[in-house]
DNA sequence: TCTGGGGTCCTAGGACCC
DNA sequence: TCTGGGGTCCTAGGACCC
């Protein structure tokens, strides 16, 4: 461990999340095995801990384990990322009225940076899950370490501790402070570090911790001994600033203002599997425009366009096919006509008769902000190079707002472009969602009703 | 029959240049 | 028979995350 002065940093995440979504609307799936499943119903993506019990592995295909539900009276939940993402935002308001800085991480972790706080953090963490709980429903472990990587590893000891009592010791259940036990002395971190398989590192995923296993690197203690030089030679760069956090020193900054993401995407896996060019063109067309829409959102233009179709891989009886393609646009856009027909052309370009497809999915690349998109000089007479004039160029750009606005009031979908096909006609790529549960928090529609 | 979606970073190798 | 070397930029692919 490094010195102790060195502020805190907490991880905090909201246990099983999307389940726990679920289980704040629907109490009476609390206790019972639960899980969520991805888009299309494909596979399993949150666990309760039940669930887990039951050895449902992350990602497991739904087809596989739904014997389970006449078996172990597990219940299966289309995912419902509208009320996830609503949750989502209330859970973090209150988590970041605990510290000066958050940095929010994903749909449920946030980073908190401790930084000048003296109170006793553990204490801190527990009130922090409280008022979360009180507020939200959403319970939650907090984990405290002087760098992200501890921080992480000290909230998956807090979660591990409540989940399977008898591997770390028990007061570390729910929160977790990897910096106080560094400081107690080295005997129980070390233990904590014989206790953790490496692959629970947070950086270490599957491909390196085979290979560290293979040269007999078990555990945290085993891979915190190793050389830096030879980790660097014979792994990366990456793995060697993960061991450097896990020795205290902190590689991995602090965020609190994410920078603008430099790509977006939008592809989604068939309901059922696609033939023809025409149903393909509906489809890209709505992922296109759903990509403008983030793209606007973030004030962004993108200067190139990628399109990619496939077949599925699992269907080894099928002959594959699976191809992408980069469409250059002439000059950066929002303009959600620009990016839709650049998309289908694209499509168009790489579709093959004959395939079974199963997934389609738009890329938007090479962005920049939209101000220095707009920036270009008017020398020939009022006309840019693709023909339209400035004020309708500005005309364009009022009307992408319009529709956004729309669309942000009246639900996704409500104004589409004209390839994109109506509503009334059943639609054979669009995604199965047998199992969805209300959006409770986000439309009037579907709000919990209270019984007296 | 049925296997998610959306990101990031790093590296190796090729193209190109002088 | 000889067949440079070093730099930069770009892209594809791999690994990771949730």
């Amino acid at each position: 461990m490094s010195s102790p002065s060195l502020a805190q940093f907490a991880l905090v995440d909201g246990n099983n999340f999307y389940v726990s979504c679920e289980r704040v609307f629907r109490p009476a799936l609390v206790g019972r095995p639960v899980i969520v499943l991805s888009n299309n119903d494909g596979c399993a993506i949150a666990r309760s801990n039940e669930a887990k019990a039951l050895g449902i592995k992350m990602g497991a295909p739904w087809f596989q384990i739904k014997h389970l539900e006449a078996d172990a009276n597990l219940v299966a939940l289309s995912a419902n990322f509208e009320l996830y993402g609503d949750m989502s935002d209330r859970m973090m308001q209150v988590v970041g009225r605990f510290a000066p800085v958050q940095e929010i991480y994903s749909i449920d972790e946030s980073f908190l940076d401790f930084e000048g706080i003296r109170d006793d953090l553990v204490t801190l963490g527990k009130r922090l899950r409280a008022e979360v709980l009180a507020a939200t429903g959403i319970p939650t472990c907090v984990g405290f370490g002087p760098t992200k990587t501890l921080a992480k590893l000290a909230n998956h000891i807090g979660k591990t501790a409540e989940r399977k009592p008898g591997l770390y010791p028990a007061d570390l259940a729910q929160v977790c402070n990897l910096g106080a036990e560094g400081k107690q002395g080295t005997a129980r971190l070390g233990q904590l570090f014989r206790a953790t398989e490496v692959g629970e590192v947070w950086g270490v995923g599957p491909r390196i911790s085979a290979q560290l296993n293979a040269a007999g690197v078990a555990t945290v203690a085993d891979l915190i001994k190793l050389d830096l030089a030879t980790i660097r030679k014979r792994f990366s760069v990456v793995l060697e600033r993960t061991v450097m956090e896990l020795r205290g020193t902190r590689c991995i900054a602090f965020d609190d203002e994410p920078a603008a993401k430099q790509q977006i995407m939008c592809s989604r896996s068939f309901g059922t599997p696609v033939l023809q060019l025409d149903e393909l063109v509906e489809a890209v067309t709505v992922f296109a425009s759903r990509a403008a829409e983030k793209l606007r959102g973030q004030g962004s233009a993108t200067g190139a366009v990628s399109v990619f179709i496939r077949t599925s891989p699992f269907r080894k009886q099928d002959r594959q096919y699976s191809q992408s393609v980069t469409v250059p646009l002439r000059r950066p856009t929002g303009d959600t006509h620009a990016i839709v027909s650049s998309a289908v052309r694209g499509l168009e370009a790489i579709y093959r008769d004959g395939y079974r497809y199963a997934k389609a999915g738009v890329m938007l690349l090479d962005l920049q902000p939209k101000d220095l998109a707009q920036g270009e000089l008017d020398l020939v007479g009022g006309s840019g190079p693709d023909g339209t004039s400035h004020d309708e160029g500005r005309d364009r750009s009022r009307l992408m707002s319009a529709i956004d606005r729309v669309n942000q009031r009246y639900g996704r979908g409500s104004l589409t472009v004209a390839s994109a096909g109506t509503e009334a006609v059943a639609k054979s790529w669009t995604m199965r969602q047998d199992r969805r549960t209300q959006r409770y928090t986000t439309s009037w529609d579907e709000m919990p009703i209270a019984r007296a």
